[in-house]
RNA sequence: GCGAAAGUGGCGGAACUGGCAGACGCGCCGGACUUAGGAUCCGGUGGCCUCACGGCUGUGGGGGUUCAAAUCCCCCCUUUCGCACCA
């Protein structure tokens, strides 16, 4: 929406009131909040955002009686968090939309006035009211409610900035230990009556003085039989005196609402219920589920759903009375599909039912789940509602549907999200028509892990491009002498070169399983990956195999079995690890080497540590901290004999000579540091 | 305002448990091959000083802990994300 239209046609958008379906969510509120605890492979990020949309709060509700004409008594009921400062409670606040309010104005002396000031709230923008971009403001309605607690009289106002839709749409206001009640009370002149002090206060609180509320802890004052009571245990006790004396009791208060589901559209999930004048509403009978759009739908903008046009679809049988009866035409909330279809998943072809229990408990919860950052709440927080409706019913016994999550980040171009409306995008039919469907997939694996967001840049994808050619290149040259091997490799004697190459080989089968799992940093397996093709280049090279950049495939019979047979090794292994990254490129690859069945009968290579750990290893000696020397050792080198050889080495002598060597740290295989001191 | 995360070359990023900062890629520079190259291959590439060997410096800024800090602690700055009058 822009300035009160349609942000792309421009058409007038208004409120109004529509009757519609929610789902219970708040039902399980607690559950879910619960729930979250036990979610530990989800990214903490994620979990902090649930918590706070669910937004649960401990209070109290209490009731103010209004002074009326009249018989019938009537009450305005608050909700507050804090109940132990009642006492100070000098102002009760009604939002514009309390229902009351309607009612005062009626009976105001100024009626019209009164409206005026209603309405000037009511069309002020919600988005600036619930921000707080618009100004505190309100005004007296004349009228008063008895502070349950003190027996006395307050005043009654109505301001704009009490949220309607949340708690009761009142509250009772506590200049001396609220903040925004504080500014609203010196703004209008309204009584500031301080019942908190703190008790570690050199000075006590004074409310004709005091700059700001004091919200914190403290004992009570100025509250009748609480004073003396600490804050810590005055609202428990004074909520279950509410209780006692019929006029307030504890209660716990969620931020997280019903979740509507209705929409006017036909692009949704049928709304199973069918309207009957004399039965009123009517479940669709389990066996005529699930409703089904009907195919023909015109679109004509009027505003109410294209299904309420097509009489075939609205007039139906009453299934109680079999009277004329109208199926609801509003449609769910496509949320509502995607809270459930990995269940679906697991049953894809089931005529009868949404799945088989038992399948879903063989595959179900989902081990690991990846999806959009812009999904970390609703989307999520609605799944696992489904789980918990789910397993009520008896249809899945796990408690929470995503095991492990990631959520990926959002393609960005220019600093800005991708998207239509920002006219930024760019078209991927044309990338992957002109680069393959595998570089687009590799390019965005590689550049950023996968839960950052991703700067697009056309030069990244030409790198990935390049990087699938070469990769190509290489394996096609060497098809022929690998697809020659098979078996037992690398029995022969092997000299410094192909035990280099076989040691990169294991190492990289390593990290990139480790990258893939546990840690999914893709960006960094595929750069192991370019480091063994990168080796594997400059193998052939040493080899003297052929000349780099031809697409002619090397002569099987002019190469040595231990070189054929490394190369089979490697480029077997190459081909595997990449093909999560490229998978086409990948099993045609696999089919030049001559291996059969496909690439997902092929099992993934594992690593021999012994063979990837190195001969000899490079130890940094630093002096005071400063590198100054590299030591090439063997791999099980004593941590003396590394000591001794450090301070051998001659251009670590240059550095110590002359002065005292106050200390040699060695930290095994990894480094020495040789402290020294004096000039 | 509150909360969380993050700040590393020209750029995207790497550095797993405190142990050689800058892997890998992009870009740039040089070379080879070539009629040609916007193809391919090889080499170089944080900054400063130096013909060179080498030295100094460097992970947002400032302090601290440590033999050793991008990494841990404290303060500050910036950015991003979330929440945002929830009584």
């Amino acid at each position: 929406m822009v300035e009160g239209g349609c942000w792309r046609c421009g058409s007038r958008v208004e409120p109004r009131d529509m009757e519609q379906w929610f789902l219970r969510i708040t039902r399980y509120a607690d559950d879910l909040l619960d729930g979250i605890e036990t979610l530990d492979a989800w990214p903490d990020k994620v979990l902090t955002m649930q918590r706070n949309w669910i937004g649960r709060s401990e209070g109290a509700r209490v009731r103010f009686s209004v002074d009326v004409d009249g018989a019938e008594p009537v009450y305005i009921e608050v909700f507050t968090t804090r109940i132990d400062t009642i006492f100070g409670a000098t102002v009760v606040l009604l939002a514009p939309e309390h229902e009351l309010v309607d009612r005062f104005a009626v009976e105001a002396p100024d009626p019209e006035g009164f409206g005026r000031r209603v309405q000037q709230f009511r069309s002020q923008d919600r988005t600036d009211r619930l921000t707080g971009a618009v100004e505190k403001e309100g005004f007296d309605t004349g009228r008063t409610a008895q502070n349950p607690f003190t027996g006395e009289g307050v005043p009654i106002w109505v301001a704009n900035f009490v949220l309607a839709d949340y708690g009761t749409g009142a509250v009772m206001a506590v200049p001396a230990h609220d903040q925004r009640d504080f500014e609203f009370a010196r703004k209008y002149g309204l009584p500031v009556q301080v019942v908190i002090q703190p008790a570690d206060a050199s000075e006590p609180v004074d409310g004709a003085t005091m700059e700001s509320a004091y919200a914190g802890p403290g004992t009570l004052v100025h509250s009748g039989e609480f004073t003396g009571r600490s804050t810590e245990d005055a609202a428990a006790f004074m909520a279950t005196a509410a209780e006692a004396r019929g006029v307030g009791q504890a209660t716990v208060q969620f931020r997280l609402k019903d979740w509507g589901v209705s929409r006017q559209r036909y692009w949704g999930t049928p709304i199973p219920i069918i309207h009957c004048p004399a039965c009123g509403l009517q479940p669709v009978p389990y066996a005529d589920l699930p409703v089904e759009l009907p195919d023909v739908v015109e679109f004509t903008g009027r505003g109410d759903s294209p299904l309420a046009q097509i009489p075939e679809f609205v007039n139906v049988a009453c299934p109680s009375c079999g009277g004329a009866a109208r199926r609801e035409t509003d449609t769910m909330d496509t949320f509502f599909d995607s809270s459930w279809y990995f269940y679906r998943y697991c049953d894809p072809t089931n005529e009868t039912e949404p799945f088989d229990p038992e399948r879903v408990r063989y595959w179900a919860p989902v081990d690991f789940y990846i999806g959009g950052v812009e999904h970390e709440i609703l989307h999520l927080i609605y799944s696992r509602f489904f789980c918990r409706v789910f397993k009520d019913l008896g249809r899945v016994v796990h408690d929470e549907p995503f095991t492990k999550l990631l959520t990926q980040g959002m393609v960005l171009r220019d600093g800005a999200v991708m998207s239509k409306s920002k006219g930024n995008v760019v078209d991927p039919d044309k990338m992957v028509a002109r680069f393959g469907a595998d570089a687009l997939r590799l390019y965005e694996m590689f550049v950023a892990p996968p839960e950052k967001e991703l700067e697009w840049t056309d030069t990244g994808l030409e790198g990935s491009y390049r990087f699938l050619n070469r990769v190509w290149r290489l394996v096609t040259a060497v098809a022929p002498v690998v697809a020659a091997v098979s078996g037992d490799r690398g029995s022969l004697p092997l000299d410094a070169g192909h035990r280099a190459l076989r040691r990169k080989t294991h190492q990289s089968i390593r990290r990139v399983s480790s990258d893939l799992d546990p840690r999914v940093h893709l960006n960094t397996a595929v750069s192991a990956l370019m480091e063994l093709v990168n080796d594997l280049y400059a193998f052939c090279e040493q080899q003297g195999l052929a000349p780099h950049g031809t697409t002619e495939a090397y002569p099987a019979d002019h190469v040595s079995g231990q070189t054929a047979g490394v190369l089979a090794e490697a480029v077997d292994a190459l081909v595997l690890m990449l093909s999560p990254f490229a998978p086409h490129l990948c099993e045609e690859l696999w089919e030049h080497l001559g291996r059969q069945g496909g690439l997902v009968t092929a099992t993934w290579p594992e690593f021999d540590p012994d063979v990837a750990r190195a001969d000899e290893i490079v130890v940094p000696v630093q002096v005071n901290g400063k590198l100054r020397g590299r030591l090439t050792v063997a791999t099980d080198i004593s941590d003396d004999a590394l000591r001794a050889a450090a301070r051998a080495d001659p251009s670590v002598q240059s550095h110590t000579d002359g002065r005292t060597i106050a200390r040699v740290v060695v930290v095994r295989r990894q480094l020495v540091n040789i402290v020294v001191k004096g000039a």
